[in-house]
DNA sequence: AGTACTCTGTATCCGACGGAAACAGTTTAG
DNA sequence: CTAAACTGTTTCCGTCGGATACAGAGTACT
C-alpha cells in the first residue's frame, strides 16, 4: 500500500522538468496536467481517501497502468496535484504595504486551501517544494523587502503565515454539515462535565457573537500581522531604513 | 483500505466511556492502553505508513482480529493513540502570567507533537476531541481568564497556538538527517533562478545565523504573543479588568 | 524505403492491507 | 449445572499500489 516513500529525484524532474524535445515512439495520449487535474477532481470531490489510481485512470479512460508511464507512484501524483491545485500566486494588490501584501496572501492561500480540503492533509509531510509553492514564498519574502527584517525571519513570516492558513482551513473544512461550529461540538462535550473544565465552561456560555465562518482565521492573521509590525518598529527604531540591522536573535 | 470513515459514537465511548463493571465471559488480555501504547511505539518509529493492524497485533502477541474487539477500526485506533501520546497537559508554572503560561503551553505541546512526529499527521481530520485534548484547551482558556478577551477569542487563541505548535513540529520533523535545514533545501531550488526568484535568493543570502533549531517556534510564538498582548491592552484600556467587555467584533 | 530502436498503453500477476463472518473456548449469572 | 455472553482465532474477501512482460506505434538512421 502508501509506501510513503518518495522518489526525490524523480519528484524533482517531475516539477521542475521542463518539457522535452522531439522523442521517437508514439505520442502519449495523456499531459502531466490532465493527470494532475483528474486527481484533483477525484479529491475535491471524495478526499485523498477516494483518490485510487484506478479511479483516476477510468476518468482519462486509461488503465491504471498507463498513469505509471507519467508519474512514478500516488505520493508524487499528490505532490504534483498540490502544485497544481495552489497554482501561480495572484499579483499583490496595488500600492499596498507590508501588512496589506500579507494580509492578502494569507486569504488567498487560505482560499486555495479551503477550495481543496485535501491539499491541507497532503502538506504534513515533508516534500520537494514545486515552482509554485516557491514563488508563493517569493511574495512574501518580497512584501518584506524593505522592513529591516533579517533573511531568515523573513522565511519564519513564511512559514508562520501559510501555517495559520492552513491550519484555519482545516478547521474550517472540519465543522462542515452537522454541528455548525467547534463551539456545539465542545458543548457537548463539556457539559454535564463542568467541574472538569470550568474555564472552557466559562467561555462557551460567553458567546453572543454569531460569526460567518472566517472569523478565526481573521482574528490569527490581526495578531500574526500585530506582532510582525511590532518587531518591525523596534527594528525601524535601531536602525535606519534601508540598511541591514545587526542579528539580534538570542 | 482506509476507510477514512469514523464511526463517531463508538469513537466518543472509546475516547469518554468509564471502564465498565464486571462482565460475563473470559476477562481480557489486552487493555486499551496497552494497545495504543504498542501503535505508538509502532508509529513512533515507522510513521503512520509503517502502522498496520497487523504489527500492533504481533508486537502484543495477539492476532489482527483480536484488535477489532477492542477498537473499531485503524481509525479510531489512531484517534486513541493520539489522545495517549499527548496526555494530560501539565500544570502551569509556577505564578506566571498568562504570557508565561501560553509560552510554556505552546512549548509544551509542541514537544509533544515533536517526540511523536506521527501525531501532526493524524490531526488533520476533523475528529472527536478526548478528554486530554479538552484538557490542553482548558489550560488556553484558563489562562485567558482575567483578560478581557471573549469566549471565542480565547478559543481562537488555542487554535492559533496549537496550530503554530503543529505547524512547527511538521517543518522540524522535515529537516532531519541529509540537507540539515530548509534553508540548504531551498539554496539549491533558488540557485540557478534567481532572477525568477530574486528576493528569496535575497533572503538566503543574508542569512547569518546558524540557529539551533526552535528558532523558527521561538520567532512565530513570539510575534503571536506581541498581538494578543496588543489586543489585551486594547481591551484594558476600554473597560475596567474584571469586567466583560462590548464585542467589539467587526 | 526499409529496418532497428524506443516509447506507449495494456494485460496479468503479486503481496499487503483493512475488515467481515463464523467458530470454539472460557467465564460468570441464574 | 446449565445457558448466556464474551474472548481470541481461523478463514476468507475486496481493494489497493505497484512490478513485469508484452504488443503495437512512431521515429531516426542506413
Amino acid at each position: 500500500m502508501e509506501t510513503g516513500g518518495v522518489d526525490k529525484k524523480r519528484l524533482y524532474e517531475l516539477l521542475w522538468g521542463t518539457p522535452s524535445g522531439p522523442r521517437r515512439g508514439p505520442r502519449p495520449t495523456l499531459t502531466l496536467d490532465a493527470i494532475a487535474r483528474a486527481g484533483i477532481a477525484i479529491a475535491d470531490a471524495d478526499g485523498l481517501e477516494g483518490l485510487t489510481m484506478q479511479r483516476v485512470a477510468e476518468s482519462l479512460a486509461v488503465t491504471k497502468m498507463a498513469l505509471y508511464r507519467y508519474v512514478p507512484g500516488k505520493a508524487e501524483l499528490v505532490a504534483l496535484m498540490l502544485e497544481t491545485a495552489i497554482g501561480a500566486p495572484p499579483p499583490p494588490p496595488e500600492g499596498a504595504d507590508w501588512r496589506g501584501q500579507l494580509d492578502d496572501w494569507t486569504r488567498q492561500i487560505f482560499d486555495r486551501f479551503r477550495r481543496h480540503p485535501w491539499a491541507q492533509a497532503a502538506t504534513v509531510a515533508p516534500r520537494v517544494p514545486g515552482p509554485n509553492e516557491l514563488a508563493w514564498v517569493e511574495r512574501v519574502v518580497a512584501a518584506l523587502s524593505d522592513t529591516g527584517l533579517t533573511g531568515d525571519e523573513r522565511l519564519d513570516v513564511a512559514v508562520l503565515l501559510v501555517g495559520h492558513a492552513r491550519n484555519l482551513a482545516q478547521h474550517t473544512a472540519a465543522g462542515t454539515a452537522p454541528a455548525q461550529g467547534r463551539e456545539a461540538a465542545f458543548a457537548v462535550l463539556v457539559s454535564g462535565r463542568e467541574e472538569r473544565f470550568p474555564a472552557l465552561d466559562a467561555a462557551l456560555r460567553s458567546i453572543p457573537t454569531e460569526a460567518p465562518g472566517d472569523q478565526a482565521l481573521d482574528f490569527g492573521l490581526a495578531r500574526i500581522l500585530d506582532g510582525i509590525q511590532a518587531l518591525i518598529s523596534t527594528r525601524a527604531t535601531a536602525a535606519p531604513p534601508g540598511d541591514h540591522p545587526p542579528p539580534s536573535r538570542k
